[in-house]
DNA sequence: TGATAAAATGAATGAAAATTCCATCTTGTC
DNA sequence: GACAAGATGGAATTTTCATTCATTTTATCA
């Protein structure tokens, strides 16, 4: 009995996942706007009917779709932070864990990236709403450690929060320019590290430590 | 008989604008997609088919459009590099010139930012080509300026055409970031020394002139 | 197995918008 | 001032979907 019913909910989760999936292809190719259910429901092989029965609308899909990943990321980027390594060490964590996930997440940050400034319904709405707080978690979380970074000298004095959204927009405008040029393999990674000290280099207190 | 086709000529050529201005102006402020020729037509002052005298769909206006503003800038462009000025003086100018646009051209560059994975026009088809090309030619500005700066010993000897890439790319990026966080009325031109210093400071032949 | 409930289907619906059509108005010409 | 050519207006048509729902299929279990 409850057995089962843990099954169905596993099913429903699968397929509710196998959706999101389908529609991530499908926007990431079209954009929202020329993404139609069909589509989605077609390459998601269900009926339009039952994409129905898991999303109330293709708006909550899209919603449901940023808001797993915006979360996924906010939770690699805690995990980076946790350790006990250094501030510097720390900020170069956050910068790898960032560029990697876009790299495994090329598709979804391409309509991410392009679509949320065209939007603002998405900021707006309930839903939304979500989101946003979600990725100023993401800068808050990083203006902590800049700010523990002053604590400790390794940074001089800035505005935590204003530097990290200068990071967040960094990394950002590489990988917006990284997804559009859309070049052969270019790996994103790579340029992690000279990002990391350009930052550092450009916050380090006298000489960049590490 | 001329004369009056010239004025004809003229108005025509007026009317187009006023159309293109109001589009503008719509897409701007809602984007492509959320933006109906009814309220374009509305906000230009002509009845629906008017505009389509001119247009010959929504498409077409969006288009013409970025065609026009591409064109604008590579114009600007070639301006700013005629003078007798130094190399370096004239590669300020062109870092100038670009962000002077791109503040002028803020609400524009959003949508052209954001919503252009949409269309199915990319660099393929035929429009999406003559915007590509004049994308390149802008390059080829100043790759050849950069070219003249080695051989003034103004610059060390860097390949011209990668370098003119790099520089297109470090402002593009920063226009993207700009534009995305919507920040209040911070100046993008404010920017330009800054990033004419780091340019020239890494390109420059032993210590910078200027 | 068959009765019942739950899930899935996809054609039909309706709304929003793009595009067309043509009646009406303007302008230029003689 | 009358006629033609062209321009304009906006209602009517067509297209394109998101969304719904009557019907069919599948799963559960006595």
């Amino acid at each position: 009995m409850d057995q089962r019913s843990q099954r169905k909910q596993r099913e429903y989760e699968a397929r509710r996942e196998e959706i999101l999936l389908a529609a991530e292809r499908m926007f990431s190719q079209h954009g929202f706007f020329k993404t139609s259910m069909a589509e989605i429901a077609e390459s998601a092989q269900f009926a339009m009917g039952t994409v129905y029965r898991f999303f109330k609308s293709k708006e909550e899909i899209y919603i449901s779709l940023v808001e797993a990943k915006v979360e996924e990321l906010l939770s690699l980027l805690k995990e980076a932070t946790k350790g006990g390594a250094s501030t510097p060490e720390k900020l170069r964590e956050v910068i790898n864990v960032k560029l990697a996930f876009a790299d495994q997440n090329r598709d979804f940050f391409r309509i991410y990236v392009s679509e949320w400034s065209g939007f603002e319904w998405t900021v707006k709405s309930a839903f939304g709403d979500r989101v946003w707080k979600k990725y100023l978690a993401q800068i808050d979380l990083v203006a902590n450690l800049i700010k523990e970074g002053i604590k400790s000298k390794d940074f001089r004095k800035v505005n935590p929060k204003d530097t990290s959204l200068a990071l967040h927009g960094m990394l950002n405008s590489t990988i917006y320019v990284w997804i559009l040029q859309a070049g052969p393999k270019e790996s994103l990674v790579d340029k992690g590290k000279w990002l990391g000290s350009l930052f550092l280099g450009g916050i380090g207190a006298v000489t960049t430590k590490s």
